[in-house]
Parts: structure tokens; sequence; C-alpha cells
DNA sequence: CTTTAGCACTCGGGTCCACTGAGTGCTAAC
DNA sequence: GTTAGCACTCAGTGGACCCGAGTGCTAAAG
């Protein structure tokens, strides 16, 4: 009669959980006991469930339909009864072997982490760039393409390459913009982009009466440069939806439109890594956890990596509420790990 | 009796195929002639119908079902009878509201170009950026990440930016890199990547006897700057995967898996469009032409852009076979133009 | 008071069947 | 060559039916 949950009735959950993680399907009271020899009968059971329903653990979708593990349920299972497997050394080898380290370029880096993750799990892989706003500048180039227009190429600490085109009202020199950018590679250098955005307005109020032409042809070039669009979250890549198709809970073609509509508004997964960015480690979010309708049915496994100069992505796994979290989880920590790895002996 | 096709049969063939355009159902005889004033009985139709499907323009999925056009049935459709509607005013207007012509970078603009396209046509839109092979030398940067980790970024012409990360063998101080940059500048400016390729040997043949140590170190970093991998083919877009969620057609899953896998299948896409790129503007692959088992029921609408220096890419829309090619085709046409008109601007 | 066995009840899913309607092919008349 | 008429086909729909897995409840046993 407590509200608190028996030691009995916790096995008892977990049992129709991991059936349900198996086979996708409402489990029953006689099926449980089948599965589990926990010594006790289908009717015991049946109480135990009714009880476990009234808590908002299970629900059933019909009467004489069995019993589904709820959100809570299934947060109450990841937080209290989960044992995380152990990564043998043959998924590790699996991982690396997926995993083509080969030096390349930091986005094929990214969207190769997003494809191991899909490929191990069997769901989608989700990678969060570092946002570039967090990153460190290590250099900045200017192109001019033509009179008016000049691309910003700017590299960070982490050998990520952004670009941007900057329409101009004046007219820039080569040689101009050569010394521009000699002057913010020797002032910035190895400072964040917030911060070099601050030491510039510094050094532009210091001069100010100075009249420093080259700075403030400077200032107005790299103002329009680092000021952040909508491209400032770091990029997103989505690896392996398709394997989503395969999920008996998205046979269902609406269902399966929503998901695949939820990818491709990516600002709104974005969001949500975003999140899970601020805490290290491993997070998971559960069905209406992810704050998202078109997920309802989803959860998310997530893990931050970073760069050896600190600035931070977060990677990840979409898949049903319903997954394997204990070897899902194992999965992202070791991806996580090994990018973080890789980006360090890259730069 | 005669092979050839006579006129009256055309406007039959027309009206089947717009029927079915429109429904997505097999058409039978008697809504033929309901929808269609031929001054005809649906019993002339079914034998000109046999004759049709005898010629391999029609099938019939089952005795009692209507017919349905074929690959061919199609192929004759646009080939002979299409007649392309005008593009209103108005429908310009929303192309150009759509796309978001604001400065920005060439990645953006191709990626939203893809999502007018899919957007207009209710299909899914696709851009394939100008190869780099092909695209005029602009800039060379080199930056130093490492001491043994050197990222070479490269403009080209059209603003395209492309960086590579290079391991190499020996030390290059940081005014070395410098020095070559601005050596590969001078000598290589506007040249193809192609042509800057050969000159570099063509150079490097000259002076091999003088043991020019700066140009033997040059020559070894652009090598590999400049070797084409698997990320040589221009980077592809693939927007509004998810319209194709609400075609009748792909109610069925299996279907819809396929079509995604294939999606994720860039490269298999990236060559069809490379084919398409090698023809100046419009082109239509129906059904089997594509060469892809995966696009079957689909067809390819595309036309190539042009970027003032030259370089070419590839634009198009992915529908099912039964796509209203009279709406589709401009749609593509006037979405390449403005594409093309917008880059010449931007540089 | 908890557990269990037994029983009546529910409900989704599959099968069988008949009916309907859109469509065809063929034949004979115009 | 065209058309009307007719017999035939076949997918789809909806009702009747049963089956089986599952539940809730009750009463007896521990």
């Amino acid at each position: 009669m407590s509200s608190e949950i028996s030691d009995r009735n916790r096995r008892i959950l977990e049992a129709i959980i991991e059936d349900y993680i198996d086979s996708a399907e409402p489990v029953g009271s006689r099926s449980v006991t089948r599965r589990h020899s926990l010594g006790i009968s289908p009717a015991t059971v049946r109480n135990v469930m009714a009880d476990l329903e009234e808590m908002g653990y299970l629900s059933s979708p019909h009467t004489s339909a069995g019993r589904v593990p709820t959100g809570k349920g299934f947060r109450f299972y990841v937080d209290s009864l989960l044992r995380v497997r152990e990564f043998s050394d043959s998924e590790r080898l699996r991982v690396e072997q997926q995993h083509n380290l080969k030096g390349r370029r930091l986005e094929e880096l990214l969207r190769d982490a997003g494809k191991t993750l899909s490929a191990m799990s069997h769901y989608t892989g989700v990678v969060l760039a570092p946002r570039v706003a967090e990153t460190h500048f290590r250099q900045i180039d200017f192109v001019k393409l033509s009179n008016r227009r000049i691309l910003a190429i700017f590299v960070s600490d982490s050998g990520q390459v952004q670009n941007r085109l900057i329409e101009t009202e004046e007219d820039y020199s080569k040689s101009e913009l050569e010394q521009i950018s000699n002057y913010l590679n020797q002032s910035l250098s190895g400072l964040s982009i917030a911060q070099a955005q601050a030491r510039l307005i510094e050094e532009m109020a210091k001069e100010k009466d100075l009249y420093n032409c080259l700075l403030r042809r400077a200032m107005r070039l790299t103002d329009v440069a680092f000021s952040s669009d909508d491209g400032d979250h770091g990029e997103l890549f989505i690896e392996g939806a398709s394997q989503m198709l395969d999920q008996p809970e998205f046979c269902d073609v609406d269902q399966m439109r929503n998901l695949f509509r939820a990818f491709e508004q990516k600002h709104k997964i974005v969001d949500l890594l975003d999140l899970s960015q601020k805490a290290q480690g491993i997070q998971i979010f559960i069905g209406t956890e992810t704050r998202n309708n078109a997920l309802e049915g989803c959860s998310l496994v997530t893990s931050t990596y970073s760069t050896p100069q600190g600035s931070l992505g977060v990677l990840g796994v979409i898949g049903p509420m319903r997954m394997p979290y204990s070897q899902v989880i194992p999965i992202v920590d070791y991806t996580a790990r090994l990018l973080s790895r890789v980006l360090d002996y890259k730069s």
C-alpha cells in the first residue's frame, strides 16, 4: 500500500520492461512468468501489474492486451534498475574499425562518428559539432571575391573551418585585407570568439580618437564576420535515419512522417542537444523528456565529447523509447571517448 | 496496324497519362471518356488501350483494373506530348521569396535552392555543388594546426571553400607556409585545379636540377592538398525527403525504406547527376532510366546551373514517375536560372 | 493478509463469404 | 472502323464468426 515500490515489484517491472524491449509488444502476466523464473504465479503478477499501472509505470493499450511500460516506467528502469553492459574488446575493435581514422577533415570525422553510432546501435546517430562561438580563434583570412564581396575564412583551434560572405559598403584592397588579417591573427590568437569580439571593441574604444583608419576598417569587417546568425549553433549531422524504418513502432506511415519531419527540422534537435551539452557525460532523454512532440515515442542517449582545447560537442543515438539502453549507452560512451581521443591526436 | 501511333491514339494516351498523374490510380476506359470529351465511346478507348498496351506504353496491374502508364509511356509523353506550362509572374515571385537571397555562403545558397525546389514541387529537391576539380583556383592558404598537421584551405573562383587536413613527414615553419601559399597564389591564379596540377608538375620538372627547396616542399604539400579523394565530387544536398512520404505510391513501408536508403547512398545519386551535368539545360530521367533500382518508381528532372566562371553544377527534383512534368520542369528551370543569376551577382 | 486457482469477460486479429462496382474482352450490329 | 451489349474478372468492403491472449474478480488456500 505504500507509495514506495517493493523489491519484488521492482524485479517484476524490470522483467516486463526487458521483455518489452525484446518483443516490442505488450507483455502479459503469463509470458512474464514463463520467461523469468520468479517463483510467482501469473495471478500475482497481474495484481502487481495493476499496482504498477496505478503508479504510472505501465499502461494498457486496451483491456485485453498486455501492459506497455510508460515513459515514467522507462525512466525508473534507467535510473534504478539498469546495469550497463561492459563493452567487450571485440566491440571496441568494431567501433574503431567502423570509425575510419585516416587523417581527414573535422567534418568528415564527425559525420563518420554519426555513421558509427548508427551502424553499431541500428538506430539513428546524431552529432553536433562544437559551437563556433565557443571555439578558440586560430586564424582568419579574407579573400576578395569581387569589389564589394569578401569571403571571411575562419579557422578554429579544433581545425573547424567556417566561412562567411561579407558584403561591404566600401572597397577593400587586397593588401589592406592582408594587413587586417595579419593584425587580427596576431592580436586575437588563442582567444575564444566571444573574447575576440570583446577585445576588438576594447581596442576600438582605446584608439577611437586616433582615427586609426585600418583598425576601423578591420572592425567593420570583423563585426560582420563574427556576428552570429542562425548558422551559429554548430552543424548537426544526422546519420542512418532510415534505420528507423525497420522499427516496428514506426511501421505506421503517419508516425514515420512525423519522425522524418522532425529530422528535417534540425534546429529543434540542436536545441535539445545544446541542453545536454551543459552536463558532462551520458544523458538520457526518454519520450516526452525530449520536449519534441514528434519524438514522443523515441529516446535520445547522448554524451559530450571534447577537443583538447576544451570546446565541446555532443553526439548520441535517437531510437525508439524501447531501445536496449544497456547496450546503447556503452556505444555512445565509447564513441564519444574515441572521438575526443582522435580530435586530441589531430591537433 | 502500323507500328506508328495515330494522332487520335496520341490524344487518348495523353488523356490517360494526365488522368493518372492526377489520380495516382489505374485509369479505366469509361473514366477517360467522361473526363475528356473526345467524341469517342469507352469501347473504342478500350480497343486503343489494348493496342497501346501491346506497344508497351501502358500496362494493367490485373485484368479488371484500369491501365497504368509505363516508363516508356511517360517517356513518350514527355518527348512528344508535353506542353510545358508557362511560369506566371506570381510563381516567379514565390520562388524568389522562397529563395532567401541575403548575402551568405555558397553552401547556404545551394541548400536553399534545394529547399525551394522541394517546397515548390512538393517533392524532393537535390542540388549538386560544382565539382571542385572543375572550379578555378582563387586562393590557397595553409594553417598550421600542429607540427605535423597542416590544414589546407582552398577557395575557388565561385566562392566555394574546401579544406583538407594534411599529415606531413617533415615540419613546415609558419613563414615557410606563407611563402608557399604566396607562391602558389601568384602562379596558379585563375587556373582550374587540373591545370594547376599540370602547371606544378611542369614547374617541378623545369627546376628539378636547381634543387629549389621551397618549391619542392611546396609541391609535396599541394600534391596532397589537390589529390582527389571520395570527397572529390561536389557535395550533394538533398532537401525535403519527407515530402515523399505523402505520395500515395510510397505508402508501403518497404518502398519507403528503399527510397530513403537510396537517399543515404549519396554517391549513386551523385553519379546520376554527374551524367546530366554533361548536357546543358533540362534533362529528365524516368523510372529505370535513373539506373538505380531504388528509384524505379521515381523520376528525376534536372537542370544545370553555372557560375560566371563557367563551373557547373546540377540541381533537380526527385518525385514519383507520375509527377506533373509540365509544372515541375519550369520550377527546376527557373530555379537553376535564378541560382546562376545569384551566383553571378555574388562574385 | 498474501497468494493462488478458477472462471467469466473483453477485444484485436484472422478467416470465410457474399456483395459491389469498376473494369475488361469479345461479339455482333451499325 | 465504331459502338452497344453482355459475360466475366477481380480488388475491396463489411459482416459473421472464431480463436487466443489477456484481464479482473472472487473465493479458497497458505
